[in-house]
DNA sequence: TTTCATGTAACTCTATTAGGTGCGTGAGGA
DNA sequence: TCCTCACGCACCTAATAGAGTTACATGAAA
C-alpha cells in the first residue's frame, strides 16, 4: 500500500549485488525486485550518478557496485534518489495571508521540519553494511537450526 | 503540492471557529480554506463524530465547536481524521520471503516506526489552544498600535 | 411549504509511483 | 561486417489517494 518504495528497493538491490560478483543485468534485478526492469533503470540512474555504482551496455553489461556498502548510509541512497518527499502530510498553503493560518503553519512546519531532522540524521547514521550484517546474521540463526522457524 | 491537508485545514478552521460566535457554514469554512464545501463536511465529519463539534441542519445551522481548544492536541485530530498515513516512504513488501529484503525491512521499518512514534507523542503535546496563542501573539505584533479584530 | 444547510453517493481532476512498449546507442561476439 | 545484448530515454497506461464537483435526500427553521 505504500507510496514509494524506491529506497526500500534499493537498499534490497544494492547488498545482492555486494554479494554477487561482476555485473548484474536490470532484467536479473527485475526479477529479484518483483519489479519492472525499465523501472529498476530508471530508479539506479541517481545512484550512478551519485557515483555509487556504473552501469556498462553490450554484451556481459550489467550494474556493477563501486562503493563499500559500509560507506553507504541510507540518506546517501534517500539523496541519490533526488530527496523525495518523507511526508504525506503537508500544509494547505504554503504561504498563506490569514494570520490565524500563518500561525498553524508555523507550528505543523516546525513539528513536521524536526521531524524529518531527525528521520535524516538516523538514516545518515545507518550505514548499509550495517543491514547486510544483519542479514548475514539472520543467514546464520535460520542454519543453526535453533527454533523451529520457516 | 503535499498531498494530504487535511490536518492543516482542520487546525485552521478550529481556530476560527474559536473565536466566532454561533454556528458557521461549510460554505463560510470552505471560504475561510479556499477549498469547497463538500470537502469540508466530508473532513469535518470525523471531527463530529469524535465529539469536538457538533453539526446542525436547516436555518442558521452549522458547525459548533463543543470544547475548549486547549483540550484538543494535534493528535487528537489526526486519530479523528482517521490516523492517515504519515510517510510517503515505504516497504516494497511486508512479508517478503528474501532474507536481505526482510533485513532492509527490519531497519527500514524500525527507523520508520521510531519517527512515527516520537512525531505522534509531539502531536500529542501541541494543543489547537497553543496555536490559537500563538496567533494572538501574531496580531499584537502586526496591529501593535490599535487592536483590530479579524 | 419554502428555504437553508448538512449528509452522501458518485462522479472528475490532479499528482505521483509504478508498469510497460518502442527505439536509439554502444559494446562484444560470431 | 553483422548480430545480439543491455542500458538510456521518450512516451504511454495503470493504480492510488486527496481534493473538487454535481446531484439529491434529509431535517430544521422561518
Amino acid at each position: 500500500m505504500p507510496s514509494d518504495t524506491r529506497l526500500s528497493r534499493m537498499l534490497h538491490v544494492l547488498i545482492h549485488m555486494d554479494r554477487h560478483a561482476g555485473p548484474v543485468t536490470s532484467e536479473t534485478i527485475a526479477g529479484m525486485l518483483g519489479a519492472n526492469p525499465v523501472v529498476v533503470r530508471r530508479t539506479m540512474a541517481g545512484l550512478k550518478a551519485a557515483g555509487y555504482l556504473t552501469s556498462v551496455k553490450g554484451h556481459g553489461g550489467g550494474w556493477t557496485l563501486t562503493t563499500p556498502l559500509d560507506q553507504i548510509t541510507l540518506r546517501d541512497i534517500h539523496e541519490a534518489l533526488g530527496s523525495p518527499k518523507i511526508f504525506a502530510i503537508g500544509l494547505a498553503d504554503d504561504d498563506p495571508k490569514c494570520l490565524v493560518e500563518q500561525a498553524v503553519n508555523a507550528a505543523l512546519a516546525e513539528t513536521l521540519d524536526d521531524a524529518e531532522r531527525r528521520l535524516l540524521a538516523r538514516f545518515g547514521e545507518v550505514t548499509i553494511g550495517a543491514i547486510a550484517h544483519d542479514f548475514e546474521h539472520r543467514m546464520t540463526e535460520v542454519c543453526s537450526g535453533s527454533p523451529a522457524e520457516a
